[in-house]
RNA sequence: GGGGGUGUAGCUCAGCUCUGGUUAGAGCGCCGGCCUGUCAAGCCGGAGGUCGCGAGUUCAAGUCUCGUCACUCCCGCCA
C-alpha cells in the first residue's frame, strides 16, 4: 500500500479514481450499515465511506476502528449526491468507499479530543504534547512557524548573511540574566553556560571578517518565566559591518514586510515610525508603546507644583512628577470600576489613582477642591478635558508614574475597544539610556549590554554623568510588544574600557572577564551592529496567539518543568561523581 | 521571593461562600445494543469518583481552618 494523496488534495475532478489514503481516525459514525470514517493527516480531513455492498469484508473490518487509529485505506473517489456535500471540507464535494483497509495501529482512547474548541487546561495538554499537537490550531501554528523561518532564512540569504552557528557550551558573562550552568566533566568544578544570546560570538565573527551574519539559534536565560517567556527561546540574530543605524534598520524592516508578507499576506507600510525613548515614555509611559490608539499621557507636574493638593505637589518637589491620562467619554465608568483601575496601579507600585469626572457645568472629584480657578483651567486645557471625560493622575518617582499609567492606558485601550484587531503597528524605539541605576545591586547597568555604543555626542559624560548617556540602541516594538532589540556596538577598545568602567567594573575585573573580546576589537574591528529579534513572539503574534507556548512545540511550564518528559529529573550519582557534583540537601 | 485565579468522572464544569447533613451531579467522551447517508449522526442501556495531597475542627467535611503540591496570570526578575 503506497500513499497517493494527503486528506485535503481531493476533489470532484478526482471522481473516479483509485487513491491509497493514510492518517488518523478523527471520528467513526457507524450506522450499522454503513460507516462514516473521517479520515485525518495534516493536512485535512476527507470522509471514508466503509459500505458493505463494496466490500463486505472491509466494512467487517472497519467495526473496530475508534478514535486515533492510523489507518491506510484503498477506495475510489466518489462525487457525493446532490445536498450531501459538506461545505464545511475542502474534500467536501467528495468522499471515497474503502475497498481495502490497513489498520497500522490501534490506540487507546485520547485524554481529551483532538479538536480546536475544545479548552483543556495546559497541564493536561502538556503532559500529551504528542496528541496535543496533533490538533489543527496547534498543527497550523508550528507549520506557520516554519513558513517564518523559512521566510527569514530566504531573505537574509538573499542580502549576503551567512549562517553560522555559534557555540552552545559557552563560558558566564557577569551581566545579564541568571545562566543556566552546565558541568565540565573533564575539569572538576568548572562550568560552562549555555548563551543567553551569541552577542560577543557574533561580534567576534564581525572582527573576523564575514561581514553579514545571522542565525536562528536557541537561547538561554534562567529566569521565572512568562506567558511570553521560556527559559530557553528562538533569537533570529544577525550582525553587519560597516553599517549605522540606518542600514541595520532598513534590514529590519525588509525582514518584517517579507515575513508578513509571506505567512499572512500583508502588504507592511515602511518606513515603521520612530520614537525616541524619551517621547516613548514621555507620551506612553513604556519603552514598548502600543501605538494602535492614542490616549497619550500628559505631564502636569509644572501645573500641580505649587496646588494645594500635597500629593501632588510633594511628589513634584521631591524629584517625581504628576501625569494625566484623559479617558475620552469615560464619564460613566462607576465607582467600582475605577476602584478596579486603582487596584490595577497598584501592581506598578503607584500609592494611588487620581481622578476627576467632567461634567458640563463642574466637576466631580475627590481632589477637585484643592485646585485654584487658575489651576483648574490650566489644567483643563493641558489635559483637553471636555465634558463626558474621565481623567486619571498618578503622583510618584518618574518610573512608577510612567509605568503605571502606561500600563493603565493599554488596558483602557482594551477594555475600550480602541485597538483594531488584525492590524500591526510597528515603532522603532531609539536612543535608550546606555545605562540605568540598579538599587538592589547598589550599582549601574547596561540597559542593553555592555557592548552597546554610546552616543557619540554623550561620550563626555560617561565620566561626568553616567545616567544621562544616550545609546545607539534601539528596540522594535509591535503592537506593544518589544519583539527585537539591538544596536551598533562599540569597536574600540578604549571605548569599551571606557563603558565597562562606567559600569562599575575595574580593570582587573574587565580584563579577567571580557580581555579576550579587548584584544579582539584591536586587531582589526570594523564599526558594526546588529538586531535580535524574538522568534517565538514574532511567531505567537503572526498566528494571533496570546501565549508563546502555543507556537513552541514543546514548551515548559511556568516552573521551567517539562511535563511529557519530566525534566527536569534527578541525576544518578555516579553521573554527579563523575561530574565532581555533590547535592546539597535541603 | 510576593500577589491573584484554578484543581470534583477520561475531558469541560456544577455543587463549595452567606448556610457542613441521605447514595456527589450534568454535558461530551467511553463501553454494549439497535440502526445504510452521517459529517458535533440518532435512539436505548451501562460503566466510570482517593472531590489535588496532608493535617485539624466537628457526631458529621467536596463544603470550614491550616499546611502543602501542581497548573496559570501578574509583580519582582528577564544584559
Amino acid at each position: 500500500m503506497r500513499r497517493t494523496h494527503t486528506c485535503c488534495e481531493l476533489g470532484a475532478n478526482d471522481a473516479g479514481a483509485e487513491v491509497v489514503l493514510m492518517g488518523w481516525v478523527q471520528r467513526r459514525r457507524d450506522h450499522g450499515g454503513v460507516i462514516f470514517v473521517d479520515l485525518r493527516d495534516r493536512d485535512g480531513i476527507t470522509q471514508v465511506v466503509f459500505n458493505p455492498e463494496v466490500s463486505s469484508m472491509v466494512h467487517e473490518k472497519a467495526h473496530v476502528l475508534r478514535s486515533e487509529y492510523v489507518i491506510g485505506i484503498r477506495g475510489k473517489v466518489e462525487k457525493r449526491l446532490e445536498g450531501m456535500a459538506n461545505p464545511n471540507l475542502k474534500t467536501g464535494e467528495i468522499e471515497v468507499f474503502a475497498t481495502e483497509l490497513n489498520i497500522f495501529n490501534a490506540a487507546e482512547t485520547p485524554p481529551f479530543m483532538i479538536e480546536d474548541n475544545v479548552d483543556v487546561s495546559e497541564n493536561v495538554r502538556l503532559k500529551y504534547r504528542h496528541i496535543d499537537l496533533r490538533r489543527t490550531l496547534l498543527q497550523k501554528n508550528i507549520i506557520n512557524r516554519h513558513r517564518a523561518a523559512a521566510s527569514v532564512r530566504q531573505y537574509l540569504n538573499s542580502r549576503r548573511f551567512i549562517d553560522i552557528e555559534t557555540p552552545v557550551l559557552t563560558r558566564s558573562t557577569p551581566e545579564g540574566a541568571r545562566d543556566y550552568l552546565v558541568p565540565s566533566r573533564v575539569n572538576p568544578g568548572l562550568f560552562y553556560a549555555l548563551p543567553q544570546s551569541p552577542q560577543i560570538f557574533k561580534q567576534l565573527l564581525m572582527i573576523a571578517g564575514f561581514d553579514r551574519y545571522y542565525q536562528i539559534v536557541k537561547c538561554f536565560r534562567d529566569e521565572d518565566l512568562r506567558a511570553d517567556r521560556q527559559p530557553e527561546f528562538t533569537q533570529i540574530d544577525m550582525e553587519m559591518s560597516f553599517v549605522g543605524e540606518d542600514e541595520v534598520m532598513d534590514i529590519a524592516q525588509g525582514l518584517m514586510v517579507k515575513l508578513f508578507k509571506d505567512v499572512l499576506d500583508i502588504d507592511l507600510n515602511v518606513p515603521f515610525p520612530r520614537l525616541s525613548y524619551e517621547d516613548a515614555v514621555g507620551r506612553f509611559g513604556l519603552d514598548k508603546p502600543d501605538i494602535r490608539f492614542g490616549l497619550e499621557l500628559v505631564d502636569i507636574s509644572d501645573i500641580v507644583e505649587k496646588a494645594g493638593f500635597k500629593v501632588f505637589s510633594d511628589a513634584v518637589n521631591k524629584g517625581g512628577k504628576v501625569k494625566a491620562l484623559n479617558a475620552k467619554g469615560c464619564l460613566n465608568f462607576t465607582r467600582k470600576e475605577i476602584d478596579d483601575l486603582a487596584d490595577f496601579v497598584s501592581v506598578y507600585r503607584a500609592k494611588g489613582l487620581a481622578w476627576i469626572k467632567v461634567h458640563e457645568e463642574s466637576w466631580q472629584s475627590p481632589i477637585a477642591k484643592f485646585f485654584s480657578d487658575e489651576e483648574k483651567e490650566a489644567l483643563a486645557r493641558k489635559i483637553d478635558m471636555q465634558a463626558g471625560d474621565l481623567v486619571f493622575f498618578v503622583a510618584d518617582q518618574p518610573k512608577v508614574v510612567d509605568e503605571a499609567l502606561g500600563h493603565l492606558r493599554n488596558l483602557l485601550g482594551k477594555k475600550r475597544g480602541l485597538i483594531q484587531e488584525n492590524t500591526f503597528s510597528f515603532v522603532w524605539v531609539t536612543r535608550f539610556p546606555l545605562l540605568e541605576y540598579d538599587e538592589n545591586e547598589k550599582r549601574y547597568q547596561a540597559l542593553h549590554h555592555p557592548f552597546t555604543a554610546p552616543l557619540e555626542e554623550d561620550y563626555d559624560l560617561l565620566e561626568k554623568d553616567p545616567l544621562s548617556v544616550r545609546s545607539r540602541a534601539y528596540d522594535l516594538v509591535l503592537n506593544g510588544s518589544e519583539i527585537g532589540g539591538g544596536s551598533i556596538r562599540i569597536h574600540q577598545k578604549n571605548l569599551q574600557e571606557r563603558v565597562f568602567e562606567a559600569l562599575g567594573m575595574d580593570r582587573k575585573t574587565y580584563e579577567e572577564k571580557f580581555g579576550f573580546l579587548l584584544s579582539a576589537l584591536d586587531s582589526g574591528a570594523p564599526p558594526h551592529g546588529g538586531i535580535a529579534f524574538g522568534f517565538d513572539r514574532l511567531v505567537m503574534i503572526l498566528c494571533g496567539q496570546s501565549s508563546i507556548r502555543d507556537v513552541i512545540p514543546f514548551p515548559k511550564t511556568q516552573k521551567a518543568a517539562c511535563l511529557l518528559t519530566n525534566a527536569p529529573s534527578e541525576a544518578g550519582k555516579a553521573q554527579l561523581e563523575e561530574l565532581s557534583l555533590r547535592i546539597k540537601k535541603l
